[in-house]
RNA sequence: AGGGGUGUAAUUUAGCGGUAAAAUUUUGGUCUCCAAAACCAACUUCGGGAGUUCGAUUCUCUCCACCCCUG
């Protein structure tokens, strides 16, 4: 069995990971891809190493920033830590916000080969033309350039229709998903007054670190909380405006990981109580124990 | 208190005597490799009152609010 544990971000999900690992032998696998990377700790919010409780963290810090990693990294990285860890006989617990991560390593979620971008000089409509004549029920939209392309490659590789790809919701594995979540309005609060937070633990240090690095790889620009600082480091915007930015782009993110969550996977909502924190772990861990007994 | 200025969406700003607009926020949604990404959609507005006019958000008066100057 496989327990997922996912929700918005600023919710508690790293703490519930632990606790529901010391409660069930299990091993917690990091389903967060600004985690994966070494030297992004505080703007990420990654688990400390005094909070980790002994627990084994897998899939953390396994990446330098000037390295690539990818989804499809991922699928093959979380799976046969999976393996391994049910081979022990303990339970994998997957933590993190990243929804498309944990669908491609849970579900059989198949990708494409080749993709190659030989479409640059070609206007979305252009490119939306070409596929029209391939595939005329493709519905993604004109503007949509990354998604217009990587179909384009599709039908042109496979010589087949991107709207007729086989699109399965199967599960390999046994697998509860564990959702914690709250009003938006306490989310919301949570995630500014965590930025705050952050800066007193020296997310300014570690953004002017990377800043003066030079190094700007995706690894880098991605994750919110570093890019916004850059304005301030050159002088260009106040502290106040940046971090006012992380904050809202943090807030966008949140909304969008729900939208995700909600359509893509079967999950149970528990609703956290924050100021009670031992309610939900009980709640939540009954509802593990229940379920796997069936 | 006197003089001047400004009031249009949650915010910043367009605009016009003839159905009020953009960006951002917010909200909802899409998704089969770059996902802390990319993309789509929706809501809400002319400070109040009176006058001129066929018709006023636009012109006039007045009240209110805010800003600046003088005291």
């Amino acid at each position: 069995m496989v327990i997922v544990i996912l929700g918005p971000t600023a919710v508690g999900k790293t703490k519930m990971s632990v606790e529901i690992a010391k409660k069930i032998k299990g091993e917690i696998i990091n389903a967060d891809s600004t985690q994966i990377y070494k030297d992004l700790d505080i703007a990420t919010a990654k688990i400390k190493e005094e909070e980790k409780e002994n627990i084994p963290h897998h899939l953390f810090d396994i990446k330098n920033v000037n390295e690539d990693y990818t989804v499809y990294d991922y699928q093959k990285d979380c799976r046969n830590k999976i393996d391994e860890i049910l081979k022990k006989n303990k339970t994998p617990i997957l933590a993190g916000g990243t929804g498309l991560y944990i669908k491609a390593a849970l579900y059989d979620y198949k990708f494409n080969d080749d993709v190659n971008n030989q479409f640059e000089d070609l206007t979305n409509e252009e490119i939306y033309n070409k596929l029209k004549e391939l595939d005329e029920n493709i519905d993604i939209h004109i503007n949509n350039r990354k998604r217009l392309v990587r179909a384009l490659n599709y039908c042109l590789n496979n010589n087949l229709k991107f709207s007729e790809k086989e699109k399965t919701d199967k599960l390999l594995y046994d697998t509860i998903f564990i959702g914690l979540t709250t009003d938006r309005n306490i989310l919301y609060d949570r995630i500014n007054k965590r930025v705050d937070v952050m800066v007193k633990d020296g997310l300014l240090e570690e953004a002017k670190r990377i800043y003066d690095s030079n190094i700007r790889t995706k690894a880098i620009m991605t994750p919110i909380g570093y890019k916004e600082l850059f304005p301030f480091f050159e002088g260009k915007k106040s502290l106040e405006e940046c971090l006012d930015l992380i904050k809202q782009n943090s807030r966008k993110y949140a909304k969008r990981q729900y939208t995700w969550f909600n359509n893509q996977m079967k999950v149970t909502w528990f609703n956290v109580d924050f100021d009670n924190f031992n309610n939900t772990i009980n709640e939540v861990y009954n509802y593990i124990k229940k379920e796997s007994h069936l």
